[in-house]
DNA sequence: GCCCTTGTTTCTGTATACAGCGTATGGTCT
DNA sequence: AGACCATACGCTGTATACAGAAACAAGGGC
């Protein structure tokens, strides 16, 4: 989602961190003039930041005009990690069945190996899970890199975008909770057998692995659900409207 | 993908249509000032309508500012289509395991009944085919209605705004040769199946039959392919380049 | 003859002014 | 006291003016 003006720039990403740190209420219309000041960027680029964020699908469109805040609820956030799995899942079919030079699957195996050196040296905590975040990032950019379609590398990006759907999106919560150490065991050897199947042409297991793969994700919330203070931890976790929700 | 403003829309509406029927050269810079005399819009709405068919994925940015007429490729062509079934299927699955009312299913039935109606009566040919495409448009509007995931909607929406990937991109062309004639009666089947598999619940099922019915459109554009006058009857057809190209 | 450089032109990105419309508020009538 | 209407405010959508940068063309140097 290349971005070159400066100004446009600002404007997303600060107008995504407030939304997605919640300080703009979810339902509230984003008026322009107030955010002008608090951005300190003109209105043009500052709606054109909102088409954007609108076509994200952070914000919805409100009929008389203007955006709102989108919120979100637990079901959206399944959907999500659901979507995820489906596109993720056929890029790893796509690269299974492709025609691939060996030396195409280099990045990739560098990838899982490099995953398999954090998870060696060390349990992942809250204070180093960015590193493996970044590396884990890097195997399902690899993936989606072998299946050689922009078509479908622009569909991935978008199903990212928003902030639950990501595939590190709750590896917070799971360096988090000593219950879930165990799913970095589990993530990982989903990760070599990927690589697996995509050496040996495999499209079908290669795909229903990655799918279950992004079912850990589910599973992670599953667990981060179950109190408030991993809960927090969710991103996005401003919008997101929890059924039976604690007082906050 | 809601649009308010009358302007943008006109912009949008017209820009897409210059676009798709190859008015505008592939790779082609666009310049505002130009359209804006040809649009009859300001730059203003004609700027939120390029940052939306940037969305799109048909325009893709310049480095430098602007942007250009996106080209594709057959298999670009082959890939939206695996992302299309790939989500519809996710639909279609979703439909199946969702606790739903009988009356739920009502206009999903009410949808195959209608295809059933139109195809029993007469064979599809160029001259119906369009009441035909709005009936099966209509069937796949209730799948993804019945997932019940707004997430997922959008995402679809997405997916088939490409013009070449919607579900019924390939229905000309398969009204046009009478050796595709068959494909209707099979889409049909699968139509009728995707149903029943949504009413036994058999989530499986659906999606896998979904997948299938998305592959028809494969199978149609491998048809169309095969000769001139065919290929220039797929949408966007200025867009692509086909790989052994006759002259144009 | 070719390449580099410089000046001009045209473009995008940005800011801002204006108009029409929805909305809220306050006053008045019943 | 409540409801309805009128007025005024604020908002978005639109148009346009301006500045900086990139592309292009022409001229001079090697």
């Amino acid at each position: 989602m290349e971005i070159s003006s400066p100004q446009t720039l600002r404007a997303l990403l600060q107008l995504r961190e407030l939304i997605l740190s919640g300080e703009l209420e979810v339902g509230e219309r984003l008026s322009e003039l107030p955010l002008v000041d608090r951005l300190g960027v003109s209105r043009t680029p500052l709606r054109a930041a909102l088409v954007r964020l609108g076509e994200e699908g952070l914000l919805d469109p409100i009929p008389t005009g203007g955006y709102a805040v989108r919120g979100f609820d637990e079901r959206d956030l399944y959907a999500a990690i659901e979507v995820r799995g489906a596109l993720e899942g056929l890029a790893a079919r796509l690269a299974a069945e492709r025609e691939l030079a060996p030396a195409d699957l280099a990045a990739l195996r560098e990838a899982v190996r490099s995953l398999d050196v954090l998870l060696d040296r060390s349990p992942i905590t809250v204070r180093n899970f960015d590193e493996y975040v970044k590396r884990n990032e890097l195997f399902h950019a690899c993936v989606i890199e072998l299946a050689g379609s922009s078509v479908l590398a622009r569909q991935i990006e978008r199903a990212v975008s928003l902030p639950f759907a990501s595939a590190s999106a709750f590896v917070m919560v799971q360096a988090a909770l000593p219950e879930a150490q165990d799913m970095f065991t589990i993530a990982q050897d989903h990760h070599r057998c990927v690589l697996q199947a995509i050496e040996a042409r495999e499209g079908a297991r290669a795909e229903a692995l990655m799918r279950e793969h992004a079912r850990l994700a589910r599973r992670n919330l599953e667990l981060a659900l179950r109190n408030q203070r991993t809960r927090d931890l969710v991103p996005g976790s401003g919008l997101i409207r929890f059924r039976a929700n604690a007082a906050v």
